[in-house]
DNA sequence: CGCAGAAGCATAACGCTGTTATTGGCCATA
DNA sequence: TATGGCCAATAACAGCGTTATGCTTCTGCG
């Protein structure tokens, strides 16, 4: 409900008259509807990390780092509700995110820092790039043009995937690879969808 | 209240009892709570236009660019309910931004895009750099930072300010920017707060 | 096999939300 | 002064999350 109709139509009522119950099943089996909130999004987490592993691997790391990119803004694409309130925007019934949830959250990171030091090892990126500080600004990226795109902010001459080419290809060539190189890569991982 | 209580402290009945009037105040003067949310959104783009007009001028147009998105941090980090709706996240008492409060926000961009002209023409970055382009990069980077800080999701060994002057440099760099004098940029621009 | 216990759900209600029809009062203008 | 129109208070409606109550049903033990 929540991915086809929005965080309004996510209420007490709806869901119960949706499964033929009455509100106390809500209660019963959740104890809240903020309880509620939080099962659904650990089912989104649970779906990204499937995505993510799902992923083929591949020869060039830069490649990959921009391939689970990819996979990341397709993941907030294919359920923007789901990943709105995964990131803590859109407070949803009064849920609000708990530590347990921002961790569960931060796991997504380790997969692309692995690809940042696969890289560093190729010599694709500086050999002393600091991998847990650049996949916090690849992220903040990526978050970044994800709720963006959703709120119908990115407009004008260039596209959502656009900026997205651009800020990997960037990011690749601030990391210490070559411009040729990264355009390469990066197109490699993002044009055969 | 939505700066100091938060989003859900925003309703219809709160504010009219603060202000010592009745439900009807609301209808009689905004039309509805999403309209009147309108003019709450409103205000806080004209704020945000207030700060970064009231920032000083550099002679170093990278530092400049870079005072601008500390001024970006800033006012995201004054009043984080206000920005958070600006920007298309929580959706607040059915609010939603239309067409022309997007246009009111992409008007942020004009002062960086311009200040990225002057880095080429300086020739701090390169001559055929798309300013459009890197300027919604650059925007959607200051937006992650924000909302994930807000959210709580910037943790671990790096802080929100880390990330930001990472974030700055390398957005330099990539765009020709030397390394040095990306640094010592951003460092001017940021560090007498 | 039968009874006791527990677990789960439906009903109804409380206080809250945004919204509105009705009613009354105030103020400005002729 | 009288009259018109604007404005707001009251009360109500539908819907929200939540909960106390009571009934039903299912489980497990003697």
């Amino acid at each position: 409900m929540l991915a086809e109709q929005g965080p309004a139509a996510l209420s007490a009522r709806r869901l119960v008259t949706a499964v033929g119950a009455s509100t106390m099943a809500v209660y019963t089996h959740f104890g809240s509807m903020p309880a509620l909130v939080r099962e659904v999004i650990r089912e989104g987490f649970e779906r990204f990390h499937a995505r993510a592993l799902a992923m083929e691997r591949s020869a060039d790391p830069v490649a990959e780092l921009a391939g689970l990119c990819r996979v990341y803004q397709e993941f907030a694409r294919a359920e923007p509700e789901v990943y709105a309130v995964m990131f803590g925007d859109s407070v949803l019934a009064g849920f609000e995110l708990d530590e347990e949830d921002r961790k569960m959250g931060a796991v997504v990171l380790r997969a692309p820092r692995d690809a940042i030091r696969r890289c560093a090892a190729a010599g694709r990126f500086r050999a002393d790039a600091d991998a847990d500080l650049l996949v916090r600004q690849l992220f903040a990226s990526m978050h970044g043009i994800a709720q963006l795109t959703r709120a119908g902010y990115i407009m004008g001459d260039h596209t959502p995937h656009q900026v997205l080419v651009g800020t990997l290809v960037d990011f690749a060539v601030a990391a210490g690879d070559g411009a040729d190189a990264a355009r390469a890569s990066v197109a490699a991982a993002l044009t055969d969808a």
